[in-house]
DNA sequence: TGAATTATTTAACATTTGTTAAAGGATGCC
DNA sequence: GGCATCCTTTAACAAATGTTAAATAATTCA
């Protein structure tokens, strides 16, 4: 359904624009699937080789520590679904990937899009373009856990992204800021 | 030189296996510089315009937070300098990267190397691979943050890079682990 | 609806880490 | 060599965060 793409392809646009042909080889490669809230997109048993892209939903990865589980990433509409790990290494990853919500993805095999970057220019340098960008984003966050206390971390995320914290329990939050929910209540009790 | 080249030749293709002809044009791109120990290679007022690998020396990135320097990477041999920011922004970045040792660096003019992005679709795709393999290393970091103790951060640096304490002060490295000086201090005293 | 489960908050206490200050070592430079 | 500077350690105390447990609130599902 063209309606429910065209933010996934204007947010691929943003990300690097693309020839009109080669962003519809990229489209044309897209398969959609629906899956219930709860589904495991991603998980550290076995190689993934699809990516999706968010077309409705909201998704978070984990990896198991000690007892615990650590919430490291979150995505939602547009964004895009995959285990760095698993697709890189072309070996089971150490990161889950589920859904948070009923979603609505699109999604590629890792095979299709390898073979779309070794034969289109544009494309590789797309996908160069779309790591880079998360690198950025993972960059900050590590420097941003060094000198802000938590407090901070809650009081940006909040400013950030809003919607995240109507839709994502304070216990998976918790998680991703880097603290336990028992501080993440206290800072949300002050003031 | 060549000699000086080789274990930088050896590592970009190790990232990304290109053909003799690609990986020519990068290393004929590549321009022989040495900067003495405490200079700065990239600075946070100026867009820096070039990318450097290290021959000889070692580097660290930081960034000015509060009142302290937040050392958040190092590089050694064979190791890329760069900012992401300031290179995939085109606005000055966040960090500055300083020699720790008098170095010998071959750096590549960023427009040299869109250019060979642009034209060279294996280059592109050793780029990707490159910033993928960056991101998986930072994303690691972020999530051993999480659940690892500062003692334990500090053992498995210690066992992972064992030069990197050889030549760092434990300055550099207690920020780099996320804790402070006295922290690392007393971590080292124990046992 | 109602029972069961899950999420969130609160409290008390323990632990880790930060802060400040001082002292001892190491290093570099003239 | 000796002075100055920077690095590292140690100590005492403060602050932030973790742990455990319990109470309350919200949600799910039969």
């Amino acid at each position: 359904m063209q309606a429910e793409l065209a933010p996934i392809t204007a947010k691929i646009n943003s990300i690097y624009p693309l020839p009109q042909a080669e962003l519809q080889l990229l489209v044309d490669s897209l398969e959609r699937v629906t899956y219930p809230k709860n589904q495991l997109i991603i998980c550290t048993t076995k190689v993934e080789n699809h990516l999706y892209f968010i077309a409705k939903g909201i998704a978070r990865a984990y990896c198991h520590a000690e007892n615990q589980q650590v919430t490291f990433w979150f995505g939602q509409e547009t964004d895009l679904i995959l285990s760095y790990h698993s697709y890189i290494n072309q070996q089971p990853g150490y990161e889950n990937i589920e859904l948070l919500e009923n979603g609505i993805l699109y999604r590629i095999s890792d095979q299709a899009l390898q073979s779309l970057y070794q034969n289109h220019i544009n494309l590789a340098n797309w996908g160069r373009k779309f790591v880079e960008l998360e690198l950025i984003k993972t960059e900050e966050r590590l420097i941003n856990r060094q000198f802000k206390s938590a407090a901070e971390r809650y009081q940006e995320l909040l400013a950030q992204s809003p919607s995240l914290l109507k839709r994502v329990s304070l216990k998976h939050i918790a998680s991703y800021l880097g603290v336990t929910q028992v501080t993440l209540s206290r800072i949300r009790a002050e003031r």
